[in-house]
DNA sequence: ATTTTTTAGTTGACACCTCAACTATCATTG
DNA sequence: CAATGATAGTTGAGGTGTCAACTAAAAAAT
């Protein structure tokens, strides 16, 4: 049943595509982390940290501090919401919304170097399966 | 074609399987960074940290610092290799062997948690694509 | 045989993430 | 309505990784 890690491969692949994605972000002054965010907030402006912690899964710490970087780099701006002032609205920039179409491109052209010489099924069942693991883990992490 | 991008959801279960290892991992006072290194020589004693760079795609100075806290720990000793003096031999320690059993299990069980209701054959395809992924990115990195 | 290039490892700077402890606000409930 | 608990976000400490610049040694080239 042994016959390879998948944690192994996991790792190599995921750190690979970050490498990608760094250097494609370069020119533009922003890693990834602060690019996944933005990503979240074209699909949908104006929502607030927590939701962006649950669409990766990502710590809100971390969240919490590339949103201060796409803050100062004038990509985002944030405000409480008035409505439960526990939360900060997430705003998208004039000069991030010009953006879009170049991030979006960013994203689209590195999927394009994954997926090159994958089948559509190979893809699809990578795709599952990594939701898959995700999910088996945390309901071992999460259970207490 | 696009339906979701494959490097989300591998984020997504890298981080996942990176906090059930550390989970794992906490009574031993070790980090994943420095198991990953000591399951490699559990195969293979005495090689040098190039080596496991390339087992693992990773970063020489990466590697060089897990080793150096394993070195800090007593897991392994360091040593120049006499007949190329500018490599290092690494070799276990009595206590690093001693914890094999232990390690190798804690990998073994994360592994058996990751692949909770998967077939074989998808686990399969994970782990094709998964390199293949690797492998498609490294090419377009390693030109120039 | 000397110069040049490649390889192995180290170090500093920094990106990204987690965890735990903290504040502030909202929701529950006794 | 006051106490208790849950939720949103921040901060400090530390793990893991990259990149670039650096030594030192070996290999290749002129």
């Amino acid at each position: 049943m042994y016959k390879e890690p998948m944690g192994k491969y996991l790792s190599i692949a995921k750190r690979a595509h970050s490498m990608l994605l760094q250097k494609k972000l370069k020119q533009y002054n922003i890693g990834t982390g602060e690019l996944y965010i933005l990503i979240v907030l074209y699909k949908e402006d104006g929502i607030c940290q927590q939701k962006i912690c649950d669409h990766y899964r990502i710590n809100k710490a971390a969240v919490g501090r590339a949103v201060h970087k796409l803050e100062k780099k004038h990509f985002i701006t944030k405000k409480p919401d008035e409505k439960d002032r526990r939360k900060r609205i997430l705003s998208l920039t004039e000069k991030a919304r010009k953006m879009k179409p170049e991030f979006k491109n960013i994203l689209r052209s590195a999927e394009k170097v994954l997926r090159k010489d994958l089948s559509d099924k190979e893809i699809e069942t990578f795709l599952k399966v990594s939701k898959k693991i995700s999910k088996n883990i945390h309901e071992v992490l999460d259970q207490n």
